[in-house]
DNA sequence: AGCTTTCGCTACGACCCGTAGCGTAATACC
DNA sequence: GGTATTACGCTACGGGTCGTAGCGAAAGCT
């Protein structure tokens, strides 16, 4: 997950439950000072372990706030709602959820930044974090094939730019929508931007917002 | 633009040469060093300016990376191009454009991260920034309901509803899937993302990208 | 046992921060 | 032209963080 994996096999092994408390203790951190404002000397006192222990599993801070928020993106889930449509809220809910935690916001945002003039550091994202969303697409997309929701793409190179633009323009409006424009996505927003994915600007709204 | 603007009218003027040079030497800065390398001292000597002289006009690093990216999307403009959807894809290939560059790469990216833990600066980047691109969509839509491409909503608050879901799927995709997923924004996808948009997800391509 | 690696601790030079103080330069008002 | 007022450049400073080195002790594996 960290640092080179020691490549010797003997010798007292690194301990485990120090690894999740400083991942613990970084959100923590993250939580109560922000990206700019966290030192690796807090964090390592925070978690109770000494500062050299930090240094000699994470290369820095860039990759140990990628690790620590990768985690808060285990949960994520695709259970079967039944349609197209119920999958997608389902899931972006979830994600919106995520998003809205102060340790998520403030560290991956930083992260992305630092990650555009390190390419190590992206590639580290990508694998921990914005993969494992893009599979629920890939998955919902599929189930909706097989249910008749969404044409068949043969091609499998057009099957493909076509998730990534199916995954660009979720996980693109949510992060936008809690970030930038800082109101929530909340199930009224989820629903109307749902009705948008699906069906294109053109089409009108069901009801006027009549509870 | 900057810190609280000089109440008193009498007195030797702030130099204008000084602020052009110091923001163009922020930017310079961010190119060659991205935003944690960044520091204020260096920007000065860049620009040929006193440390203190930035501090006496800037907060500090957040509020004057700010500043510095947000002159690049002074060049955003929304020509009409005849149809909804090319106006889209003309507005979308400016906005990638300056997305592009590494200034704002990271730059912004780093500014928003920050934001999250700031209201003040959150607020100076709506004004902005991304207040000058909503006014596009606001604009863009507007001109699509003349044509009788969109169709009206006459209640102001559900109108408001979709320009921000309209503005937060476009911005958000053009952000994701250049910062995110690290792929450019090209004519090629600019199209498929314009055809999704307005047409939704379930119809099928035109043609399957015979040139 | 013995070997190997990790761990906690301390200390260190290097860098950047943000501010204070001073003398000088440039404008507005009279 | 003289004067008040503000901006500017320069220097210097205490405070904080960085990332590393070196040490003895602890914890596993064989």
């Amino acid at each position: 997950m960290q640092s080179p994996t020691p490549a010797g096999r003997t010798g007292r092994p690194r301990s485990a439950a120090a690894d999740a408390a400083i991942l613990a203790a970084t959100r923590e951190a993250l939580v109560e000072l922000g990206w700019s404002k966290l030192t690796l000397g807090d964090v390592a006192t925070r978690a109770g372990v000494a500062k050299t222990t930090l240094y000699r599993r994470w290369a820095g801070k860039n990759e140990l706030v990628v690790d620590a928020v990768a985690e808060l993106f285990d949960e994520l889930e695709l259970p079967d709602r039944g349609s197209l449509a119920n999958d997608i809220e389902g899931v972006v809910l979830q994600f919106a959820a995520i998003l809205d935690r102060p340790e998520a916001k403030s560290g991956l945002m930083a992260a992305v930044a630092e990650s555009t003039r390190d390419e190590a550091l992206r590639e580290r994202i990508r694998a921990s974090i914005v993969d494992r969303q893009k599979r629920l697409v890939v998955a919902g997309r599929s189930r909706a094939q097989c249910r008749g929701e969404l044409p068949a793409e043969p091609d499998p190179e057009e099957a493909a730019r076509t998730v990534d633009l199916i995954f660009d323009m979720v996980a693109g409006a949510v992060v936008h929508r809690t970030l930038m424009s800082g109101k929530p996505a909340n199930e009224e927003w989820v629903r109307d931007f749902t009705r948008v994915l699906l069906q294109g600007l053109g089409s009108e709204p069901p009801e006027p917002t009549t509870p």
